[in-house]
This record gives structure tokens, sequence and C-alpha cells, in this order.
DNA sequence: TTTGACCCTTACCTTACGTCATACCCTACA
DNA sequence: TGTAGGGTATGACGTAAGGTAAGGGTCAAA
């Protein structure tokens, strides 16, 4: 005669104490007998039973149809499985959607949002970009690192956006190099222009800190010449003046 | 602007008024403002959060998950897809292995447990067989409509092994109608078919109204000689001692 | 003013246990 | 014989995502 306590039987099946007291509270599967001082004794036919609740529950079934399947004789288990098959099989299909959707969003997310950190200069010198991040961090500390994070935030679409708008901004700015500076068109484009450096350092209010690491970033644009060029060609008087700009916009943020 | 009650905002969202406050409860979803009254109120952000929402939940994601995803800007929302995926693919996984065992099953379950009605006197003439029941109804009423329903219980399997165990009693039983009554083999035998005739009716005690049908039973055996054939060859003296047996047991029941 | 549709909060119920808390029991070792 | 360590019992709370009331306030139309 094979008796268990609770500990070894649940060892044996694999299961927790707890699910055994569960079982016995819920009456799924009682012990054999109770000793006197009111300890579980399993015996053989509840290791079976255990065995077959187990396999049940392998399939999902919850508690109570297992206790109808086996304490239930005129239950008929082949169609409670072939419910339960039908069930599974839309929890399947479900998956396998999920698992398609989950891809595609994924792929949206690393092509929208995952601004990579090298994309930032992307274009520039390495050496160059280093070493100016070495000069900006050293000269205006965390508020070059708190722009750089905000822009690391953005989507690639909206950073490529943000590239491009200050471009044709500087374009812009540029053309009118020579109008009246109260003029309202070159307002605009001023205004524009403020617009972005705000956008670009993440900020309201512009620190005077921050001023300076955008003076200082001027160096960096002026420094390579594709940065001036305009459709293809390069253009000195464009870095000139791009260099000029930027000292007074500094001057005035 | 778009302001939407908790019973719209769920109907346009199709989600269940409890759901929403719960969200609002958890700060999940809260509504853009209160009326005076505390009536929620959302309005078009709020409609978008919810979207947002409903996707990753669509994903399966805990709305924990779901919060820091929408709320923590440093969140990654690659990352948390990816394990997301990774479970995911386990658990489509796990459904298919589920898939192909309860296939199996149900095929099981069809083969073993379903004794069909039919065979219970396959073999049986049926114009003996219906006579037979007829009568034995009559005769001994619900005893014999016990013992069917018990066998019918059966599987398959138990009963042809319960058919066969049977065969073999009654052959060994024929192989020692000389010998001394008292021998232990015989004995033995005796008691062997003591056992199966309980396990037949499906019952401990044995009542005179199975007893006699039982007797009427053996009607049905000898009527037909391959229940009395041994190695294909029919045995008139096996089929008569059968008959005498079965009195004798019937009486001793 | 009443009625029916809406709204609010509070709170208990669900599954299949995990995780204490508290207390009793047993055995081996010093 | 005392104690330490491990086994056991019950009871209660917590989990995820709401469902389902109960009890009471609000609003608009008839």
């Amino acid at each position: 005669m094979e008796q268990y306590s609770v500990k070894k039987l649940a060892a044996l099946a694999g299961v927790s104490v707890r699910t055994l007291h569960l079982y016995d509270q819920i009456g799924l599967l009682k012990p054999s007998v109770r000793t006197e001082k009111n300890y579980r004794l399993y015996g053989q036919a509840e290791l079976l039973r255990l065995q077959q609740i187990l396999f049940y529950k392998e399939l999902d079934l919850p508690l109570k149809e297992i206790a109808d399947i086996l304490d239930d004789p005129a239950f008929d288990p082949v169609k409670a499985l072939e419910n339960h098959k039908a069930a599974l099989q839309q929890k399947h299909q479900r998956i396998t959607t999920l698992l398609v959707t989950i891809d595609k969003t994924i792929d949206q997310l690393k092509n929208e949002t995952m601004l990579q950190p090298e994309e930032l200069y992307e274009g520039f010198p390495p050496e160059t970009v280093e070493s100016w991040q070495r000069l900006a961090v050293e000269k205006w500390g965390d508020a070059v690192e708190r722009s750089r994070k905000h822009l690391l935030q953005k989507t690639k679409q909206e950073f490529k956006a943000l590239q491009h708008a200050a471009s044709l901004n500087w374009q812009k700015l540029f053309s009118m190099r020579h109008e009246d500076p109260a003029n309202e068109q070159t307002q605009k484009e001023i205004a524009v222009h403020y617009e972005l450096i705000r956008e670009f350092w993440g900020t309201a209010g512009i620190t005077d800190k921050q001023a300076a690491a955008y003076a200082g970033l001027g160096d960096l644009y002026i420094a390579d010449e594709r940065y001036t060029m305009i459709e293809g060609k390069p253009q000195p008087e464009f870095a000139q003046f791009m260099q000029q700009a930027m000292k007074f916009f500094a001057e005035r943020l």
C-alpha cells in the first residue's frame, strides 16, 4: 500500500502543495484518508486520478470541466474535447494573425521611430563630429546632452523633416541676405529659424549655454562644404554667410 | 470640439463602460475633463489614445506594459514587442502541440470507450437476441436493464477482455469437468467464474432476479454453436456442459 | 413631475493558484 | 529533554481584466 503525503505526491506529479490543497478544497482530488492529526494521505488511486487531471489540464480545460469529465459517467468526453478543440483552433488562428501584425508593427517602428545615434550627425566626418562633441560637452555640458536625447526621441521622418526644413530655411535666409531685415518675408524666415532652433534643442526657452553650443555647432556645419552646397555646387559665400548668421543668432537667442 | 461621454466613447471604440472606468482608475486613460457633476468627458486625443491602447491590447500585452509604452518616452516599444513576440510564438507552438494531442485523444476515446449497443451481442443472430431481450425484460425487469447499461459503459477493450476471460474460464471449467470439484484449481476457476458474473452484472451482490436472468442468458449462449466451439470445431459436449453448469451456477448465485 | 436613460462610486465575483502568517506536528541530534 | 529544522494545516490576501450588481444622483423629454 503506497501512501503519499502532500509533499511527496506533489513532487511525484510535479505540482505544488498548494495545488493539491486547492484540488482537495474544490473536491477535484480528495486524499484517500486523513491521519488523526489531519494530515492528507493519498493512495495509488489518487495518483492515477491526478495524472488524469494533469492530462486534461495540459489541454487547457478548466478544472470544473475536468471534474465533470472525471466524475460524471454521463459526460461525453469526446464532445467536450471537440468543443475545446474548436476554441483552441480559434486561439491558434488568432495568434497566427497576431504574429504577423507584430512583425509588421516592429518593422514600422524600426523604420519610423528609431533614429539611431549615428544618424544624428550622418554625413559629417567622424573625427569632426567626435572632436566637436568632446568640445561641446566640455564647454556646454548637459545642455548638449539634453538636446541629443531630445533628437534621438524623434522618428526618422520627423528628424529628416527637421533637417529639410532647416536646409530650406537657410537657403531662404541666404537668398534674402541683401534684403531689408525689416522686410516681412525676412522677418518670417528669421522667426522660422528661431522655431527650428527651439525644436532642435527641445526647449521653449533657450539658455545661454544652448546659445553658445549653437554657435559652436556652426563651426561643425561650415566645416563640411556639403552643408553649404546649393544644387550640388559648393558655395563659399553661403558658408561665410552661415557662419556670420549663426553668430548673429547666437547673440540674440 | 468633440466631447464623448463614457457610453459614447465605449460604443465608438467597442469596449464596455466598465473598461473605461477601469482604465481611468489605473491611470491608463483619463477623461480630458470632469463635468461639475463628475461625469467623465473624453476628447479627440483620448479617442486616439484609446485606439492605441486597443491596438496593443490586440497584441495581448498586459495593460501595465501598454501604459509603459504609451507614457514612458524612454520605453523601447520594439524591444517590448519582440519579447512579446517570443512569448506568443511559444504559445503558438504549445497550441499546435495541444491540437495534435487532442486529436489523438479524441481518436482514442472514440475507439476505446464507445462500446456501441449492437456490439453487446455481436455474433448472435438478431432474432435470437431480440426474443431473449423481450423475454428477459419481461421476466427479470430492470436487473437486465442495469446490466446492459453497466456493460455499455465499458470500453471496447475492457469488454473484449471480459469476453476473452469468460471464454478462457469456460474452456478451463470444461476441461476440468471430470476433476474433483474440491480440487484447488477447480475451486479457483469457479471463483473466477463468480467474479466474471459479478463483473458482467455490475454489482457486488447478485440478486435472485439477476441469477435467473443469468440462467436465461445461458439459453442464448448455447443457441449459437459458435459460442461452444473449441479451435474452430463445434463441441456438442461443451454446449451441454455449459448449459448444465449455468444452471448449477444460477442456483448458487 | 414623472419616467427612462445615463452617470457615479463601491464592492464582490471570476481562475488557478502563489505567497505569507500563524500554529501544530514529528524526528533527529546534542 | 530541549531544540532546531522541516513538514503540515487553515485562513487570508493578491493576481488580470473586467462582469455584475447595489444604491443613489442627473438629465431631457413627455
